[in-house]
DNA sequence: ACCAGCTCCTGCTTGC
DNA sequence: TGCAAGCAGGAGCTGG
């Protein structure tokens, strides 16, 4: 599911649909994703101008000049595309509709922006503009890894006196915000630093790689328009392409990318998640 | 406080 | 074109 690279490539193909456009029209076709919608969501959007379609984190949140923002969350698969008569159409010539499209905003230009996610772990709320940093799914979210507040001393910081492997303290989105599996893996095979490792017995020169390799795997993975392994699309349909750069992740018994490093990737379990890294130059 | 495991839901892949 | 088990990118919650 989505990630940072993903969401944010997500928001980047809205954009020209959505700001400084009006929502016409909004459809709710059931009361809940992940948790039920706001009451009256539909006549809430109706009407609204989005004035900005920002991001935090895995969240994407349209500022509306009601002064709500509305936020999203792709869960593990949803899914923002486009269509109808507009740029940037998805399907253009196929606007049959889904069973697991729950939200469709028609914007004033005829654009459609339907939410899919046939795993429902997605959701949306409206929430007071002023309110949204402390809105619960946002108030306690650490730093923006493409940020600049975000810097080895807060890996050093966070991760002092850690116990858990660095793995688990790479998706504790508190200590950062945006990460996930995949970019986990892919980054801590950049740094040559081993997943189960303690967090908390990094020395400063390696989390300062760390950091710069997290900033560099999430880039290039923008850059690529993320990674589509199974429901992940871009607003506009296409698939990503950064799974093609893989390094570690789903690369189980393939031989390491590392120069010199003759070690295979492997596969192991972390808290319930799959880990791949290679044993010979992660350490 | 910390951390591992479970859970929500559907659909795809794998193995019989 | 059968069936069941296992697995999936998130993240809140529970209980040790």
């Amino acid at each position: 599911m989505p990630e940072l690279p993903e969401v944010e490539t997500v928001r980047q193909g809205l954009l020209p649909a959505m700001e400084n456009r009006r929502i016409s029209h909004a459809e709710v076709r059931r009361p809940d994703l992940r948790w039920p919608f706001p009451p009256r969501m539909a006549e809430r959007l109706t009407g609204a101008r989005v004035t900005a379609l920002g991001r935090r984190s895995k969240y994407i949140l349209a500022s509306l000049d009601t002064g709500q923002t509305l936020l999203i969350h792709l869960g593990m698969s949803g899914r923002m595309t486009i269509s109808g008569d507009a740029p940037g159409s998805f399907h253009r010539d196929h606007p049959l509709r889904d069973k697991h499209d729950h939200v469709v905003l028609t914007m004033d230009s005829g654009a459609r922006i339907t939410f899919n996610d046939a795993r429902r772990f997605g959701a949306m709320d409206l929430i007071a503009t002023p309110a949204v940093e402390t809105h619960p799914l946002l108030a306690k979210l650490g730093p923006e890894p493409l940020g600049n507040t975000f810097h080895a001393g807060v890996l050093a910081r966070a991760f002092s006196g850690k116990r858990a492997p660095v793995k688990s303290a790479l998706l504790d989105q508190r200590i950062v915000a945006g990460l996930g599996n995949i970019y986990v893996c892919e980054a801590l095979w950049r740094a040559g630093i081993s997943p189960m490792r303690q967090a908390g017995r990094i020395g400063q020169a390696r989390l300062e790689t760390l950091t710069q390799t997290i900033r560099d795997v999430l880039a290039e993975a923008i850059e690529a328009g993320g990674s589509s392994l199974r429901d992940y699309r871009q607003a506009d349909g296409e698939l990503g392409y950064f799974q093609h750069r893989f390094a570690a992740y789903d690369r189980e018994g393939q031989p390491c990318r590392t120069q010199d490093c003759d070690g295979v990737i492997e596969r192991i379990v972390q808290s319930g998640r799959s880990t791949f890294h290679c044993r010979r130059c992660q350490r």
